[in-house]
DNA sequence: CGCCTAATTGAATTCCCTCAAGATTCGTGG
DNA sequence: CCACGAATCTTGAGGGAATTCAATTAGGCG
């Protein structure tokens, strides 16, 4: 992970200003205000917690860098993930919204986070309504999301399913600025998201290589080739564009 | 349906002021301010759409009396429905925020809505900003509700994932003040709703009459003993509550 | 070089689906 | 008030997709 020792430099915090911008918020003055606000930031650890379903919390977590999902534990012992995030996103904005315990958010791969204090989001929000909205539009994308995964879950096939998967994540990948034809995710990962066995799992993975969708160089996802993917998905992905950001 | 004849009486809007209320609205004159700026109201029958997934929109849509789904017609013909919604629920808020095309709504029994103008909000939004802050936690428990969806098509098995469905309607339906055991929902509105087939819910249904759960008599879903369905659905209902609602 | 995680393979089973037909209820109009 | 048609609900049988259990292989890191 190169850059992540200089907190706040300009790299670092490219992909925060991609997705504020991507969402509507295009004032220099705006887009300054909020980065001033990002405080501490730290690196979370693959595996690792990046926010607890803890109640009390002072401040929103922003991802700057790697990436995270937000996820459940069971009670059966089996993880569900619900979405995952990348930089630019936030991890808990509904718990800002609803001061109450949520799901927690943990990285994927190795992350870099940052922090910006409640009292600071208000006083921004207040000053400038446009952040405000920029929020909301965030968290109606994500709800989108949310929706999408059920769909999944209903009435898709298995290999259907995991290529859809697949398309949002490299789709996700791309637009926050992480380029490249590898999917970060273990198969363990994919299938707590699929809601599928990790054995099947595999043998869909398989059959994607087969297709000539996916690489088939084992022990990584790779997508070889993307245009068969999205046919094999029949993916659409218009319910992760923003669209006309005029009002709101 | 009693008294849908006349527009904004004092019970029709009832249902509204306790829903904005329970989401931490509590001053009388921002109350007072909301109800005020309730519209053109009408009424929807069963199965006809009370909004239309078009582009062009001016006003958010209230639902007043009823019951709704948000739903999603596939191209393989069937049809998903991704959360039921009860009297003081909006309709379109996710269209305020992001002008853009989204899920149509149906009435799933014969409806009353009302209507507010997106100016009119506005302004309501800017004067109380406690207004939009009950507008984003209401988004938040939506959310939510989406969420339980994704954990119930993923990993519950269909008599647990039918009693989910019905614990959470009925909740709801009290909640919104529409008292009664008995849920106004086809099979066919649950089987699109959990991702069975039609078949699989009935004898699904009938499983969860022989356990005492639901009330023998057919052609209709009444709870016989609201205890034994929790249970069988291994229900927690904490997602739908709002809690402390001190800020945000 | 060895450990631990992740990926892979096989076989038996279970849950749910599809297809297809029949029964019940309700609304509607004669 | 009854008859009819249209939903809705019910029942049976056979098949397929994904699961579980169990064991093996491959890579990555110290």
């Amino acid at each position: 992970m190169v850059g992540l020792r200089e907190p706040l430099g300009a790299d670092v915090v490219k992909s925060l200003v991609s997705k504020l911008r991507s969402l509507g918020l295009h004032g220099k003055e705006e887009l300054q205000a909020v980065l001033c606000l990002l405080k501490t930031t730290r690196v979370v650890n693959r595996g690792a917690d990046i926010v607890r379903p803890g109640d009390r919390q002072k401040s929103l977590t922003v991802l700057l860098a790697g990436v995270a999902c937000r996820y459940r534990m069971m009670d059966n012992g089996r993880r569900q993930i619900f979405t995952f995030e990348y930089p630019g996103d936030t991890c808990d904005y509904h718990r800002y919204v609803l001061q109450q315990r949520d799901d927690p958010v943990a990285a994927v791969i190795d992350c870099f986070v940052g922090v910006i204090g409640y009292g600071d989001l208000e006083r921004i929000c207040e000053q400038y309504p446009q952040v405000g909205l920029v929020f909301r539009r965030a968290m109606v994308l994500e709800a989108r999301i949310f929706l999408e995964r059920v769909i999944n879950g209903a009435h898709r096939p298995a290999r259907e399913r995991i290529a859809n998967i697949l398309c949002e994540q490299l789709l996700r990948l791309e637009r926050s600025g992480m380029a490249g034809d590898v999917i970060p995710l273990t198969q363990v990962d994919l299938a707590d998201t699929a809601g599928l066995s990790v054995v099947h799992v595999n043998r869909t993975i398989q059959e994607l290589r087969e297709l000539g969708a996916l690489s088939k160089r084992s022990h990584s996802i790779k997508v070889e080739n993307r245009h068969k993917l999205i046919q094999v998905a029949r993916f659409d992905g218009t319910y992760l564009d923003v669209g006309q950001v005029a009002r709101g």
